[in-house]
RNA sequence: GUGGUCGUAGCUCAAUGGUUAGAGUCCCAGAUUGUGAUUCUGGUUGUUGCGGGUUCGAAUCCCGUCGAUCACC
């Protein structure tokens, strides 16, 4: 099921199984461009609701679009605001045409429909952009889904129609699979995207809450009817863990805020899981976040120097972890590679997720 | 030296004479999955300066004492 590929796009070529940071606002927030192709990030994300809201198109236009805006010339993903409509929007309201809001940072109603979506999209200038989905909540009733669905179908019809028709030629347009967690409405929306023919798709509606077993059962509800020489990309996912399982399942593709996230809050990924560098035990720590780590922050600082940055609020202090676990991602994807280059990587699998030890909460204290 | 004001958690401060003296911050942990740096959730910490007294009951009232501070000499 896992496998190597390659995506080529008018700024370059992507080898999957690939991870792509997220830089939302236009920036990996906290690492410049530079540091980006330092640690070898071929493709990164950026987010049409957000820069719909701000700056607006007007000045993405100004400046011909997010590549020089940002001064990023590889590959960039935008998603289509799908998603933020539904997790940071007020007061939507869905109809056929779109979905109506209010905008999280001062209130103005604002919409966004497919067209809308991929005119955004279009104006950004992406090499893949994705179509505009509806992602429901977790749980959700069937009949909720099953609807949801069918209109997300729709809509990912009228995305791919206005694309081939108005999108710059350089830019791809994803499909994506929802039906929540019912196997049979994931199998209709994968065949039925596959079907319409898109040159990649995701599975969409995966970590909305749902418990971990479940992403993989959406995950594996979904592929199966998707086309093997197509990318397959698992928004918003995930773990190192997850993702490796994940390829093992036959997905190439990734992003996710965790790895960004969490290392403005002082939590590093090592293979034998996170550590918090903000706990009492490192301050006097002279070694590394992680030892044999080729990253800046590790070839250069101790923990004991990082723990203290990161209480005293100094943004080097954030600025070096999220370098470092970047650095962990992209190179996890790296060794998954030379991995499935050289036929180990059922060997991998195992040895990585027997290693990595969770951080799951300990809720001793409960009751 | 005289008179006034004030001493409460590491810090800044709350608390009609009435449950187990609270809050913010700090500190200690945890969370974070198509973004949240400055976020969220928990938790530890007190001889109410000290010593007496009044009272059923004192951080609170009284006396003494120590300390800080201000004014005057």
């Amino acid at each position: 099921m896992a496998r190597r590929g390659r995506l080529t796009t008018a700024h370059g070529v992507i080898e999957t199984p690939i991870f792509m940071p997220v830089g939302t606002q236009a920036t990996v927030k906290a690492v410049s461009p530079d540091e980006l192709r330092e640690l070898q990030a071929r493709i990164i994300l950026g987010n049409t609701y957000h820069l719909f809201i701000r700056p607006g198109m007007e000045v993405i236009r100004h400046f011909h679009g997010l590549h020089q805006f940002m001064n990023w010339d590889g590959p960039i993903l935008t998603d289509s605001g799908g998603f933020q409509v539904f997790s940071l929007a007020k007061l939507r309201k869905i109809t056929e045409e779109g979905v109506a809001f209010q905008s999280h940072l001062d209130g103005a109603p604002c919409f966004i429909g497919p067209e809308t979506s991929m005119q955004i999209q279009a104006t950004l200038g992406s090499d893949i952009a994705m179509v505009f989905d509806e992602c429901p909540p977790y749980p959700c009733e069937h009949d909720y889904a099953a609807n949801s669905l069918d209109r997300t179908l729709r809509w990912a019809k009228r995305c791919r129609d206005w694309s081939a028709e108005h999108a710059p030629a350089h830019q791809r347009v994803f499909g994506i699979v929802q039906g929540s967690s019912y196997p049979e409405l994931r199998r209709r929306s994968a065949e039925a995207l596959a079907e319409m023919d898109f040159p990649g798709y995701a599975v969409g509606g995966v970590s909305v809450g749902e418990p971990e077993e479940g992403m993989m059962a959406a995950v594996e509800y979904s592929t199966p009817y998707l086309p093997t020489n197509k990318p397959r990309y698992a928004m918003g996912l995930g773990t190192p863990p997850q993702m490796v399982e994940m390829i093992a399942r036959g997905i190439d593709m990734f992003d996710c805020v965790l790895p960004t996230r969490i290392a403005r809050n002082g939590t590093a990924f090592t293979d034998a899981g996170t550590i918090n560098l903000k706990n009492a035990q490192f301050i006097m720590d002279k070694g590394p976040i992680e030892t044999g780590c080729e990253c800046y922050a590790c070839k250069n600082f101790t923990r004991g120097y990082l723990r203290h940055l990161i209480k005293a609020e100094e943004i080097l202090g954030l600025r070096l972890v999220s370098l470092h676990n970047l650095h962990y991602y992209l190179n996890l994807m790296k060794r998954v590679r030379d991995a499935l280059d050289s036929g180990e990587f059922a060997a991998f699998r195992r040895g990585f997720v027997s290693n990595y030890r969770p951080s799951h909460s300990v809720s001793e204290n409960d009751g």
